[in-house]
DNA sequence: AACCCGTGGAC
DNA sequence: TGTCCAAGGGT
């Protein structure tokens, strides 16, 4: 056994597996991504999951599975209505990845999802962890699949205080649950894990009354389970000031615009924004200067109609909301478009911008 | 390794 | 109200 494994000495992981598969066996939620293997349909959950709440997630998997039934209609489908779909959930990348992923799928592996660690790997969106859990879950492959849940988990289960926010440590719980997985059963192993850390072995105040493997975890009998795991504390978000317009034509559209292919909500429309400079107050003028210089756009801003803060993991927007017109005629682009109010609808937009329209376009 | 990339719910 | 954070991956 490696070095950096003796702390699985004494731990009873046959025992273990049996009580958390029986668990899982029992008291898993009914999920809609439960219903069958298809290594599809585990493959979206999988990738809708990632950082994102069951709940928040379910409405999407519905519509999107409608939408998307099979492998192939994802791989047919064209990218604008991929992202709309994903619209509302955050981390629009994923989306991207994973449309791209399927087409490589649908051309290279016959439209059959891969059932190695190194085919599937390759795959753009899937890591480490959505690897093992499309593995283990639809194709009985004893793979770890770590998450943030197995990570917390296990570091209770073994009095692990090695900071889990730190890249090394997934690698060390990666080493640990290979050693411990069931071989027969990798799925409910797994998925076991991760339902236990979701509803009985959370961040704060674990209910270790109720936990089946409860006599298996050192925090628990030392009795330091609230202070497991350890995770370093985030950095906090910059604050960026924003002016946005409402700006509408002659012909009474409003002007929106598509944001880079890369970075910060890429391809996503919008308001016509810019970055405030700090201690500069003539938001208006700012904003029309931009219009000017960004799309060739003579806009007279008239009022200040209030603000909209949207806030990031790693940054909040303070966004100063202002109503303009465009005098003159507007050239449409791929990326500069007018949109009569019904047509919001048909485009994709973060929630930050989505909120503006609903705030200050629908209820004006 | 450290940073970037969304959102909404729980407390 | 602020804080934390949830089935991570890309670079």
């Amino acid at each position: 056994m490696k070095e950096h494994l003796e702390i699985l000495q004494g731990f009873q992981a046959e025992t273990f597996q049996q009580d958390l598969i029986g668990w899982f066996t029992e008291e898993q939620r009914d999920l809609p991504w439960r219903i069958n293997k298809d290594p599809y349909r585990i493959w979206v959950s999988e990738i809708m999951l990632q950082q994102t709440r069951v709940e928040a997630v379910k409405p999407f998997y519905h519509r999107f599975m409608e939408k998307f039934p099979t492998l192939e209609a994802l791989a047919d489908a064209h990218e604008d209505e991929v992202l709309k779909a994903w619209e509302g959930l955050g981390y629009y990348s994923r989306a991207r990845n994973l449309h791209a992923a399927v087409k490589e799928v649908k051309e290279t592996y016959g439209g059959k999802v891969p059932d190695t660690p190194g085919e599937i790997g390759k795959l753009k969106g899937v890591g480490p962890y959505t690897k093992g859990a499309i593995l283990s879950i639809a194709y009985g492959v004893p793979e770890p699949a770590v998450d943030g849940n197995v990570m917390r988990v296990f570091s209770r289960i073994l009095s692990i205080w090695d900071d889990i926010a730190k890249p090394k440590t997934r690698k060390l719980f990666e080493d640990i649950i290979r050693e411990v997985i069931s071989k027969e059963n990798p799925s409910y192993f797994n998925q076991g894990l991760m339902e236990l850390g979701a509803l009985i072995c959370i961040p704060k105040n674990p209910a270790c009354l109720l936990c089946p493997v409860r006599q298996h975890c050192r925090a628990f009998h030392e009795g330091v389970q609230k202070e497991l795991p350890v995770k370093s504390k985030a950095k906090d978000p910059v604050i960026v000031p924003l002016a946005a317009g409402i700006l509408r034509a002659e012909d009474g559209r409003y002007v929106v615009n598509k944001r880079p292919s890369s970075g910060l909500l890429a391809n996503m429309w919008e308001f016509p924004n810019i970055e405030l400079q700090e201690g500069v107050s003539k938001h208006k003028q700012q904003l029309s200067y931009y219009a000017k210089e960004k799309f060739g756009l003579a806009v007279e801003v008239d009022e200040f109609v209030g603000t909209v803060q949207h806030s990031f993991t790693h940054r909040t927007w303070d966004i100063f909301v202002f109503r303009g017109k465009v005098k003159g005629e507007v050239r449409e682009t791929d990326s500069l478009k007018l949109l009569t109010e019904e047509e919001f609808a048909e485009y994709t937009f973060s929630r930050s911008h989505r909120n503006i329209f609903e705030q200050y376009v629908v209820q004006a």
